[in-house]
RNA sequence: GGGCUCGUGGUGUAGAGGCCUAACAUGCCUCCCUGUCACGGAGGAGAUCGCCGGUUCGAAUCCGGUCGGGCCCGCCA
């Protein structure tokens, strides 16, 4: 029967066997302290007896244990109990000495991130590295939670496709028996078509882009978080939809992981007191950002770089919020399975978070001749097989839908407050990294 | 695709023409230490300074090339 670390204190008195890593030797002489990690924690066990100790010669950290031994209620130990001249068991032994320093916190400054991730494999059996991927679990749990409540249906897509009929982004090519296939860019037409069945749904997988991209926020191998929600009224019901539910997921992330998120020295969540998302104009940004900076933005078709982090420090300053809608984008910046609105923008939101873009909100044309004549002018060839099945949605019927591309990698990065979107992947794809 | 930067023991850094037979921290090995928790102390091993070529009496240091990182822009989640 296996003890874990987190519940020795309720063994006081007690014999156990605890199973785990060695994470910490600290030998004094007549009183030696090991550290054992497992899934729940650490816990220390103290040794006199030198035999003990001396199965441990030669045996570096990431050994695995079985420890067996009384609890004793202990003051001076971490946690306030521990093991007492327990007899231990080498279950799997280690003598490479690991790469890296594992029981330390680790560099994440720009230049370290390559020998970070070249040793990945050891680096996430750091205890302050950890948290980073406990708390993208929770928010992808918090995500799901909130999308199920709402009636959302959860699918999965292929990523495997017979072409690049969506545009916009490069796609990775692939021999697939002889046939070209390419790696699905996004769920988009997928999401669409389960629109016509299940009139809510969402997909958390990955995409791949083949931009040749190096900077701080792209990864060729994505998490994408896609939602699709049919019988909207407007655009607004959609930006309502996808700001609650960020609101939601970033509130109880706060809550649940409040002591973690300040040991990674994450910024204080600010979120607007009456839960509406700040929202403002492509050209009401461009404008504010030229009257504040003097440099004229107001020809760019979308946000720049620089006018998302003036603009999200503008919200964050004077709105109290981390997180700011640009809406209306310029009808050039739209796509063929857009709304296009009268006035010359498309129905499309970007969602900003701490200065980042993590999610695209847009509204989708759903009128099938309307589709056609949106395709055409795009320059498409609506009889391509690629079109065939995405269009035979409309045909038979599809409500008026929108949804969202949401970037849970940068989701992560963003709440932790990284550098780089790469240190919240585990084993992160870009330009330069296949491995490990 | 364009621009700017950085490569020094396992890891993180210092050194910026001769003081380098390359320094410091940490990790590793040996020994000492009974309350450590970044334990402490003594000693030791470990680097042809990314690679190739050039300049120079002399190159880790200057120049050119090359390979590998990083950052920014474009584009995007």
């Amino acid at each position: 029967m296996r003890t874990l670390a987190r519940e020795i204190t309720e063994q006081v008195g007690q014999t156990v066997t605890v199973r785990g890593w060695i994470h910490k030797k600290r030998l004094l002489g007549g009183l030696t302290f090991i550290n054992i990690r497992d899934r729940s924690g650490l816990v220390q066990a103290t040794f006199e007896n030198k035999d003990e100790v001396e199965k441990l010669r030669g045996l570096q950290i990431g050994t695995v244990l079985a420890v067996t031994g009384e609890v004793f209620e202990e003051p001076r130990a971490p946690g306030g109990a521990e093991l007492r001249n327990p007899t231990l068991i080498v279950e799997v032994p280690v003598t490479e000495p690991p790469a890296i320093e594992i029981d330390k916190p680790i560099d994440h400054r720009p230049d370290s991130l390559d020998t970070l991730f070249e040793h990945r494999v050891l680096n996430i059996r750091n205890l302050q590295e950890q948290k980073i991927f406990k708390i993208r679990a929770s928010l992808t749990r918090y995500i799901r939670e909130f999308l199920h409540e709402n009636e959302f249906v959860e699918i999965d897509t292929p990523k495997l496709l017979p072409g690049a009929t969506e545009g916009g982004a490069e796609v990775f090519k692939l021999d697939y028996f002889g046939k070209t296939a390419t790696l699905a860019q996004s769920p988009q037409f997928y999401k669409q078509i389960m629109v016509g069945a299940f009139e809510r749904v969402y997909e958390i997988g990955h995409s791949y882009r083949a931009e040749p991209s190096a900077t701080t926020r792209h990864l060729t191998e994505l998490t994408m978080l896609d939602i699709e929600m049919g019988f909207v009224e407007s655009h607004d019901e959609v930006l309502d939809m996808v700001a609650d539910m960020t609101q939601a997921v970033l509130k109880r992330a706060y809550e649940e992981h409040g002591a973690d998120l300040r040991s990674l020295n994450a910024p204080e969540l600010k979120l607007p007191e009456d839960g509406k998302v700040p929202r403002f104009t492509i050209n009401e940004i461009h404008e504010m950002y030229t009257k504040a900076t003097n440099n004229d933005t107001t020809n760019e078709k979308d946000l720049t770089p620089d006018e998302e982090r003036w603009i999200a420090e503008h919200a964050r300053k004077k709105l109290g919020s981390d997180l700011v809608y640009a809406v209306d984008f310029p009808a050039v910046a739209g796509k063929f399975y857009h709304k296009f609105k009268d006035d010359g923008t498309v129905a499309w939101g970007d969602l900003l978070y701490r200065g980042l873009e993590i999610a695209t909100v847009p509204l989708r044309e759903n009128n099938y001749e309307k589709m056609i004549e949106q395709m055409r002018s795009a320059g498409l060839d609506v009889d391509d097989d690629g079109f065939k099945h995405y269009l035979q949605a409309f045909k038979y019927g599809l409500p008026q839908h929108g949804g969202c591309g949401f970037g849970v990698d940068r989701l992560v990065q963003k709440t932790i407050g990284l550098n780089n979107v790469k240190e919240a992947t585990l084993f992160p794809r870009d330009i330069n990294r296949l491995t490990p």
